[in-house]
DNA sequence: AACAATTACTTACAATTGTTAGGCAAGTCG
DNA sequence: CGACTTGCCTAACAATTGTAAGTAATTGTT
């Protein structure tokens, strides 16, 4: 279990990764994952221990990016509307490292099976409400309006944060950080021009 | 293939829909379609061809609404930004009139079979394209910003619409049409309160 | 040269998958 | 009454699923 262990497994990882978003979870096999390593599927158990366990570190792998960029977010000395650009840029970074893991994260957790499953929910519960406090900052300092529900709010906001692995290709000719700041300015300032 | 059995024909397509949502299509099993209502697993082929047949048709269908949605919106003589304003809130609310079959169509089309998939897509496609047609529109009119990336605000416009299936709670102090309303508040004129 | 680790193989198994075939009972309609 | 339709049944199928057991080949290290 050292370096070149590592190394194979997480080959194996990653290509499992592709597969699980091009496929899905549940409809991509081991057989089909073996097949994209040229290997036989038994010989995956070398290097994994389950097939769940592949996408138990994929998800919570990424959890723990995301929870690192909110840390550092946090600790700003910025009002609430800066906090949160900064949150979005942040959130998007992590995604456009490894769009891939990304989009795996986002729609494929919900395959984890129990205890994992509910251990997952919790960290992504405790992700958004943090960024609802943001909100609920801007709102106090007069930052945000007061007019707009805060779950709507936060859940409109997570929602287009998550799909852009679905839509954004890399090779375009907006790069990622521009892609966050586009976004943050988007959905704290609107689509309309400054009245 | 009458009113009678259109009727139970529905029951079967309706609880497949609940069951899609819950595990995904290719996780659910025929057998525990036919277990929530009753049933044997091969009874169920008297009202279905298919599998598929059942995804088909709700994801066929929910397109159906939407474009007939659009349709009446495009027509209105106002500007973009009232266009967009109205498509939203019409989106939403063919959302709403079936939460279920709305998520089953965002998450699981893509388990389509061909042909089918790719006209599933390129409905799609054509769907997005037209409220691209309005943001542009609404940028050359001046009422939107030129300085957004135009795929990305229509990007971001649809991941908003497209995961309200998985948050909102129907049963909450905020009904379907204000959640139309303040999602396109949110989205044309942002977070920030205005200057 | 012997050892341990790594990586892969072959074979196999039990479970689950979507689906077909054929038949039986109850209700509807002439 | 008798024909027909609707809804469900049992039994069975071939295919595919994740994974276990045991073994061999290759590697770098002692």
């Amino acid at each position: 279990m050292d370096v070149a262990n590592l190394s194979r497994k997480e080959q194996v990882i990653r290509a499992a990764a592709a597969l699980f978003r091009e496929k899905g979870y549940v409809a991509a096999s081991m057989r089909d994952l073996a097949q994209k390593l040229g290997i036989e599927a038994a010989s995956l158990y070398s290097h994994i221990k389950s097939k769940e366990e592949i996408l138990h570190s994929l998800c919570f792998d990424m959890a723990a990016e995301f929870r690192k960029s909110l840390d550092a977010v946090e600790q700003l000395p910025a009002p609430a509307s800066e906090k949160l650009r900064q949150g979005i840029i942040g959130h998007i970074e992590v995604m456009a490292k490894d769009l891939i893991a990304s989009a795996v994260f986002m729609n494929e957790h919900r395959h984890l099976s129990q205890p994992y499953l509910r251990d997952f929910l919790l960290l992504r519960i405790n992700y958004i409400n943090r960024f609802k406090s943001i909100i609920e900052e801007g709102v106090r300092s007069g930052d945000f309006k007061d007019t707009i529900d805060k779950k709507l709010a936060v859940m409109t906001l997570f929602s287009s944060l998550n799909w852009m692995p679905q839509w954004y290709d890399p090779g375009s000719d907006i790069n990622s950080s521009e892609l966050g700041e586009q976004l943050a300015d988007m959905l704290v300032n609107g689509l309309k021009k400054g009245r």
